[in-house]
Parts: C-alpha cells; structure tokens; sequence
DNA sequence: ATGAAAGCGCTAACAT
DNA sequence: ATGTTAGCGCTTTCAT
C-alpha cells in the first residue's frame, strides 16, 4: 500500500507538505498543493487514517448504541444519526446491546477502546452508564440518566395526548399496553395514560392498574398483551400502545378475536414509523420527530468533543398523528 | 489516559510482557500475568486498539455497506452481521448507501481509509464495484459481481415457488410487483414470476409484461403498483411481490379498493420480515435464510481476511411461508 | 511557504 | 519467560 513518503516522493515535496495538503491547510501554495494532487491521484493513494488518529487523537468515528436495529424506531435513528455523522465526516461504529446491560457495557468498553470522538446511547438500563467512568463523550437518546446530557421527547406528554384524544372521543375504559416496566421511557408513558384514565376509570368503578401490561416494544408482545387486555370485563373501548409494533400486535389480537378496529376497539400507537401509514386500519400514532432527536444528538456530541458546554436540553415535542384506527366508542352514552 | 508503560511501571514488567498479556501470549508465566491483570484493574487502563493497529496492521473492524437500514429485511441482516462479527472480536463500521452507486463508492473509500479488516457489501450497482481497485477483501449479500465472493439465497427459484403456489391454488392471472429494474436481485425475482406466470398469462391471450410492475422495495411503491394492477381487465387473481413491505403496501391498496384478501385478491411477500407474520391477513411468504446469510458473509469474510481461498457459494435455499394471505381464486373454473 | 524531526502507543522481532 | 527496541504512517512543532 503507498504511503505519504511515495505521495511526497513523487510531488518532489517534503510529507509534512502532503499532510497539508490533504488537511487543507491554506499555508500551501496553490501551485505546490496541485502538483501533491496530482501525485495523490496518479499513485491512488488511500492515505491510513489509523496512522492519522494515533498522532491526532481523533478518530472522526462516532459509536451508536442501540437496543436492537431491527426495531423500525432505532432502525430510523441509526440512518438519521449515521447521516448526520457523516455530513460531518465522522463514521459510525454501531453496537446493538439487546436490551441487555452487560451487553451495553461491554460495547461501551470496546469502542472506549477504539477511542471513537464520542458515543451515542439509547440505554436499556441506567445501572451500565452509572457504573462506566469512561473519558469518552456521551449523550443519551430518549431517556435520561444522572450527570449525562440527553436528548429525548416528551414521552409522558405523548402519551397523555393520546388518551385525552380517545377521551374526548367518549371513550372511558381506556387501556395501556406499556414497555418494559423497568424502562424509564415505557414507565413515563404509561404515566401519560394514566394521567388521563385513572379518574375515568376509577369513577366507573374499575382498578386502573388491572387496565395496563407491561412488556416488550415488539408485535408479539403486543399481541399477547392485548389479548389479555380485550378478556377483562368490561372490555377495553381503546388501547393506548407503547410502540407501533405494539399496537400492529394489538389489531392482530382484535383481528383473531373478531373484534373490528375502529368500529369496537380503537387503538393508538407510538412512534410513526413508515408502517404505522399503510396497515389497514391506518394507525393513528403519537409521532416522535426522530430525525430531530438524530440531528440534535449528533450535533450535541460534536460540541461536547470540542469543550463546548452544552445547555440544557429541552424535551422534542411530540405530534398525534390522526390516521383511521380511532372512532368513538359503539355504545357511547353521550 | 493511562498507557501501557504506566501498567508495565506497577506491575514491575516490561511493555512486551503486558501487551503479551494483553493478547493472551501462552508463554507468560502465570503469576507474571496475574500481577500485570491486577495493575489493569487498578489502573482502569482501556489499550488504545487505534496504536496497536497501526502496528498490527489489524483493525478487528468490519465494514458493512447497505442501502437502507430502515428496509427490515436490511435491519436484520445488520443486526445479524454485528452479531457474527461481534462473536469473533470485531466491530462493524457502518454505511448506508441509500441506494445510491456514488454514495456507494465514497464509503468503500472512507472504510478503506480507516484500514476495516474487510468490508461486506449489499451493492445498488455493479459500476462502483467494477470501478473500485480496492485492496480490501470484500464479500458482497444478495447480488453477484463479476470477480467478487458473493452470498446470496435463489431469488428466481424462491418466486417461482410463490408463482407456481399460486398456480396450484387455481390462480391464472397472476401479477407481479417487483423491485427496481436495475438491481438483478429484483430482475431475479421478476423472472421467477415469469417462469410460471408467462404461460398462463399467455395463453388466456394476455401480454406477461403488463402484469408486472417495477418500484422502489418500500411500502409506498408496492401500494400504487397494486393500484396499477388491479385496475387491469381483467383483473388479477393474485400477485407475487419482491418484499414484504411491498406486499403489505399491496394489502392497504386492496383494502382501499375494497378487494378482500385473499378471498378475491392472493398476495405472496419475499423476505419473511417479522412484520409478515402480524399483519391481517398473515402474510403468505418467501423466507429468506438471513441469519445463514448473515453468518456466512462474515465467516467468507474472516477467511478471506486470513488468506484462505473460498471455496464457490452455492446459492441458499429460500423457504415458501404458507400463511393466509392466499386462496383459490372466486371463480376458478376448476 | 516548506522542510526536518520527534513522537502518538502500541506490537513484534530479537536478544538474553 | 521476559526485556529491549525499532518502527507502524501519520501530524505537529520548530526551524528556516
């Protein structure tokens, strides 16, 4: 492989010249600066960008720390946040920690190791981040953890709208289909919905708590939770979901068990991945501005590698998106 | 940040004895490298992986190159991908193409700038492979090039098993939405179709060519193909698609025309995302073995690394799905 | 505006 | 079994 030494050789310059020159320090005389282009192209010179790192202590590579890829939500992230990077010139070294805090750690470790400018996390659990006393900069995406910058939506807020929009429509027996129970982000949504449905339910005589799961964010999940949700008695009118896989689980559940959405069940997701656009009915969803949540954690850790200080981060507002998968309730006393 | 010379200082060794620790030299003694572990520990020394490269001539990073990672069937494969490389010690640098030869081109580029140990490609188009002279060691998914080790499953077989389902069931105007004339994987799949379906349309006096239809592999495309096909008279009885998102769109378009699937419209799907197995109805499908894939490109890959010579790949078998998204058509005249 | 030279933190070859 | 040391290919002072 040609090195800087061959690419000085042939330009009849000195390597620290060619540095310059690729660099594009503006020291260099244009006429000197052409002939070190010239040689770069003739010899197709890939300059080693180890080599360049080891001596310039950056790397221009970000580390992203995901739950799991094949979530359309983080699927979403991964290419807003893997092209924001590279708008800046920084590559991306992507980890997928399984929702598992082990797992997380050791990424964290490995790309320390790497020494990547910084890293990008959306945590499963806090205990991995409070442990780490790593030097690498870090900000969280969706949900926060002491000492850390973060860059989230207001997820109680979304969910809350949700509910009121189904309240509004009548609905009074309104059910939550949450995350995971030890997941920050899942806990504070399921708070949004009960911000909204603990009275109604409570003043119909029901325990809110026996009105709400709490499991995974993908489909199966949703399925099942749903199905447990739609044999309680009285039967849910509504379902506010955790996620869009969730709530494509739940019309799932509504499908098998001849229950039509909207006509008896209405159902509202999270999220507003693509899918959530062309299911029949097309889901009405609680959108989050990911490529704003991307843009911001990109351009947040940039500044955190070069000393700025950062403000605090206000939380992204979110959007109820109203598609069909919502009506009022059949037998709505209103 | 600590380095190695301050962990040989403590432990009383030399640099060499604790990078041979470091890499697991069996000819350490073993108090020697319990005392070197210990000053690790106490240390907190994270190596500096960018140094030893540079020595080594080893990044134990992989590049991966897809053109969307919002496409599921891309998701799982990357999350696969990471997995396998994961599992014998490298990490994966990422690259989305966007379905785009130039942005192709830039990131083989960038990724051989950062010396990846080797780079697994889902190419859009064959140019920027045949241009590259790259000395990196390549393993490409899906779809052949000329010169370049390739993993890939039978697409043209896998849509004829679709076709030739559907033509069992009684089907006889079978359609076909396929992905973008210019990517092979797509034209593969078209001519799987039309295999079996050129002969039916054929001698029911009709042209194959207009019952196909080429798009984009998203949800959106497979939507208004649908709509453009089942305007047609006469009106297919079924249609056989290049995904499963293009199937999913095909289903919202049927359901906008009132057209029940599958009791007067069959659709197969291509891929068997987690999606297909949700939907109402469940989606009909053609499994593709992505984790073999997966497992296989990495491991083609390591040798490659390595300098063993790879034996030829024989194509991977797909996997018709039989769910409920098809029927015989309403009135076969069988 | 450019050259010379030190050195980033490791690994690997060689020595003992 | 372990120490010593050159050097991986750049960037970055420091000279000039």
């Amino acid at each position: 492989m040609v090195s800087i030494r061959e690419v000085a050789r042939r330009a009849g310059v000195s390597v620290g010249t060619v540095s310059r020159v690729m660099n594009r320090n503006p020291t260099v005389q244009r006429a000197t600066r052409e002939r070190v282009e010239a040689a770069i192209q003739e010899l197709d010179y890939v300059p080693n960008a180890i080599a360049a790192s080891l001596r310039s202590r950056r790397t221009h590579t970000l580390g992203l720390i995901v739950p799991d890829v094949t979530n359309p939500y983080f699927a979403e992230l991964v290419r807003h946040i893997e092209r924001a990077a590279a708008a800046a010139g920084n590559s991306l070294l992507l980890g997928n920690s399984d929702n598992d805090p082990l797992q997380e750690r050791l990424y964290i470790r490995t790309l320390s190791t790497r020494r990547v400018d910084g890293l990008i996390i959306a945590p499963t659990d806090a205990s991995a981040l409070h442990a780490e006393t790593t030097r690498v900069p870090i900000v969280l995406i969706d949900r926060p953890v002491a000492g850390h910058a973060v860059v989230a939506s207001n997820h109680r807020e979304g969910a809350r709208q949700a509910a009121e929009y189904l309240a509004q429509l009548g609905h009074r027996v309104i059910a939550c289909i949450a995350g995971p129970a030890d997941i920050p982000v899942a806990r504070d949504r399921h708070a949004g919905w009960l911000d909204v449905a603990a009275d109604l339910l409570a003043s119909a005589g029901m325990d809110p708590a026996s009105y709400a799961r709490f499991g995974a964010f993908d489909f199966l999940s949703g399925e099942e939770m749903a199905r447990s949700l739609l044999a309680l008695n009285p039967r849910p009118t509504a379902i506010v979901t955790g996620s869009d896989q969730q709530a494509v689980g739940a019309m799932r559940a509504a499908a098998d068990m001849k229950i039509p959405v909207p006509q008896a069940l209405s159902i509202v997701g999270f999220d507003d991945i693509p899918l959530a656009a062309v299911v029949s009915p097309r889901l009405t969803t609680v959108a989050q501005p990911i490529r704003a949540i991307s843009e911001e954690a990109v351009s947040a850790l940039l500044q955190l590698r070069d000393g700025v200080a950062l403000s605090r981060h206000q939380p992204l507002r979110t959007r109820l998106e109203i598609r069909e998968s919502c009506a009022p309730p059949a037998y709505s006393s209103s």
